[in-house]
DNA sequence: GGGGCGATGTGAGTTAACGCACAGAGAGAA
DNA sequence: TTCTCTCTGTGCGTTAACTCACATCGCCCC
């Protein structure tokens, strides 16, 4: 059974009992209509309608055709309706991700954007390998660096998170701050894990510090500011991280060279989506309190 | 939803996963495949799949489309079973009409047919007015007289049912029999009550006995034979009837002008039909009994 | 009974859908 | 990295499907 098409010729014939009135309503031509039974019978090898001048009655099998296409004409209107009222409404599932240091500040308003629409599901990844928005992985990302360059992917800037080093006060009571490069011989300091991190503040410290010197190395950001505020050294943490933890303090202040650009990253058949489109503008309203001025 | 072949080629997409997959196991080209998923998505206003380069995968809508269009090839093709299996059994409802007078003959027939195919309905139809197979009333009609020229229609001779005069015993005892046409004035007869009626039999006797002289008349030839019967007069019987019935004497012996030819009418559309050729087989094979010779 | 109407059917012309060929882009392997 | 394979995507020519027009046939109403 190919040719759907044909079969819902046949289901309206049989519906409205003439070729004439199912071609009108099809908006075709009745030779069409004529030519899609002629085939389809052919191909089942059975007559569907019996012809006479007034128009054509279903045969059993053509009441049979009758009532199952009459449930798929049901099922697919039905369908057509959920698919077209979805694009326009917020529901079903909402799939966020980023890089696990954004957390603190993403959670609260998937939360807050949850509770805003109550029909909505809201599932937020971070981990190690990057989700591809290409294969439908999330329908947003936030991505830090540059400016992600992925084809049929649209990238928005989202904010500067800014970057600096900081010390816990336990530490700066027992080691002092370092008051230039030069005095960075002396002291301890906490980084990143990955030699080959791109984040700008990464290789500042790569450079400017000496690999002996830094006594404590983690991947995961979160580990890296516990082990700052344990007093396990001197390690970059975004600003705003910082503010909400009691006992750390600046080193330096944060340099533009140290900031990460941050990006809002979807994919193009989804950008459009009233559901992303929601999402989004929800983001950068809340979002504006982050902005460094 | 217009343009049910559209969905199809979605779904055939959505289950597989890549164009390329879809258009073979449609046995089309890809560039029709993508051209499908482009207007339908079009005409829903809602990306269906997120394009690629390994494939499609379908979206929230896609999935939705997905599992109706699952459900609705399932339900073809069960149809295109039922429809194709059907052509070849009987089962169903077979409905077969005749004049009344061929009750006695055709519904020991219907009875023994049914029998052998317990899965069948039988409906018997018997009335004044002429049921109709164009409109998909009978599958089968015995009809008398002459050969029936609707189109559409095809036709078989049946056999000949011949007739001629009868009465009852108890007549004969009382009144003789006419040995010639020049006795009718003396005798009492049983006719048909229709004057136009175009039997044979019937118009011979409206030309032949004075009209006075026919003292009973009746449209139903069972009525008829029993006013035979009961002495009410010389009237037609057909000779298979006569003969089931005791008490009734030959007037004259059968002439082949009073014959009524009978015929096997059977609509185009339903001949071909494995029902209506395995009824025509099992009723030539039990009528061959009620032949002349 | 006859004219008009609406239905089915068929042949000819036209449009739109399809197949073909090639370009482009990732993904995986050497 | 580079090569290769596969899949997507698009312009162009062709074919098949569709529209159009006309013929035909029954039915209904006048």
């Amino acid at each position: 059974m190919e040719h759907w098409d044909e079969v819902r010729t046949a289901y309206n014939v049989a519906r409205i009992g003439t070729v004439s009135g199912a071609a009108e309503v099809l908006g075709v031509h009745h030779a069409t209509v004529i030519r899609h039974i002629d085939a389809l019978e052919e191909r089942l090898g059975v007559k569907l309608f019996q012809r006479h001048a007034r128009g054509y009655t279903p045969t059993e099998a053509g009441s049979d055709l009758l009532r199952v296409a009459q449930a798929t004409d049901d099922q697919f209107s039905q369908l057509a309706g959920r698919i077209k009222g979805r694009g326009n409404e917020v529901s079903g599932e909402l799939v966020v991700t980023s890089i696990g240091g954004l957390s603190h500040l993403l959670v609260p308003v998937l939360a807050a954007f949850q509770d805003a629409y109550p029909g909505l599901t809201v599932r937020y990844l971070t981990g190690d390998r990057l989700f591809r928005l290409e294969y439908g992985e999330a329908h947003v990302a936030v991505r830090a660096g540059a400016v992600p360059d992925q084809p049929d992917n649209v990238v928005q800037p989202f904010f500067r998170q800014d970057f600096t080093l900081y010390a816990s006060e336990a530490y700066v009571a027992r080691h002092g701050l370092p008051e230039s490069c030069k005095d960075f011989g002396t002291h301890r300091f906490v980084g990143a894990d990955d030699p080959k991190s791109r984040a700008p503040f990464a290789r500042w410290m790569q450079e400017n510090v000496p690999a002996e010197n830094i006594i404590f190395k983690s991947g995961d950001v979160h580990a890296q500011r516990r082990a700052i505020l344990s007093g396990a050294g001197i390690g970059f943490t975004s600003v705003l991280q910082a503010a909400e933890v009691e006992g750390l303090v600046q080193v330096v202040p944060p340099k533009p060279d140290w900031a990460a650009p941050l990006w809002l990253v979807t994919h193009m058949d989804l950008h459009r989506t009233t559901k992303v489109q929601a999402f989004l503008a929800f983001l950068k309203e809340h979002s504006k309190a982050w902005q460094p001025e």
